[in-house]
DNA sequence: AATGCATTGTTATAAAGTAACATTTCCAGG
DNA sequence: CCTGGAAATGTTACTTTATAACAATGCATT
């Protein structure tokens, strides 16, 4: 189980198989239509299914993947509406988009504007989402003092998560 | 410019417009001539060009514009061909591939097995690798009490380098 | 209902990458 | 020198990922 309280504020879960899922997506769920409301953002029928479908897992998820998903044998689903519902949940902060993958995540970090590292098990697939101040600091320290000015920063991190590092 | 000693031991370079790049290219040439010689692999003319159009810029290339500038009216080089070159030389540590933008920049570190982090200026394309010590440790720490196992971290940011940020 | 803008649908295509098999290159062993 | 086989490249076709451009629809306010 990851540590909650450190010296450094780092925090990551990994979840496995066996966890109230229900819980992670009412929470996700919740979360982004508070946020739709207080900023006068719609949160409209697609852009839910496609929030509720990404939290399905705590997978990465590929956006074609969402798109067989929206589509059955009536009606197909096009690029164009995924990937517009995509910019939205990004653009509010509800979903990343993992570069190293091509593909996204729900956001469960809780503030606004945070510093987001991505730990990805390359068994499982799990993707957690940590706010590791120690790196934000330590990004933002040898960026300064390369004179460089840090927009925005991508740490993705490719390893084993606890569960499957105990088999 | 970049400091060179810190006591983190971080340090990344940024060229701008004016400064001799052929001994950057002629350094990367160099290294990796020794490198594949040391290791029995053959740097085939093919390999070279790719690694002399990478080189020909400190911004990151796309593949296609790779084929672009390898094709002429005469013979246009596919796909397969600059995705194996590319391959070839991440292999064997030559050339980066930047997730964040779906190309590829001449590695500049020096030693073998070094943990990379990209700078990248949003304004003018330059990428500059760093080797941030105090963030490779940063990231180890965290990962690790989360229980997480590293074996390969992408840390790419983008902002505004020196020169940009100078006007 | 009429207006107007946001959202979604639709068509088409761009951009990035790979699978599978044919051909060529090149060098190590005879 | 020549030849057999592995490594490299050529070729064809295709998959995956993403976007441009315009049409239709929905929905909120007057």
């Amino acid at each position: 189980m990851a540590n909650r309280k450190t010296l450094s504020g780092g925090s990551a879960a990994f979840h496995g198989t066996r966890h109230a899922h229900a819980r992670c997506v009412g929470r996700a769920l919740g979360r982004a239509e508070e946020l739709c409301r207080q900023r006068g953002a719609r949160l409209t029928y697609m852009r839910r299914r496609v929030l509720e479908l990404i939290w399905d897992s705590h997978k990465a998820v590929k956006a074609y993947d969402l798109l067989d998903r929206l589509s059955d044998s009536e009606k197909s689903v096009r690029p164009p509406t995924v990937y517009r519902a995509l910019e939205f949940l990004m653009a509010h902060g509800l979903v990343h988009r993992v570069d190293s993958l091509n593909a996204f995540v729900g956001c469960s970090g809780s503030d606004e504007q945070h510093n987001a590292q991505f730990l990805i098990c390359q068994e499982c697939g799990e993707v957690s989402e940590m706010d590791g101040a120690m790196i934000g600091q330590a990004v933002a320290r040898q960026a300064a003092e390369a004179g460089f000015n840090v927009r925005r920063q991508m740490v993705e991190l490719h390893g084993e998560c606890p569960g499957c590092a105990a088999k």
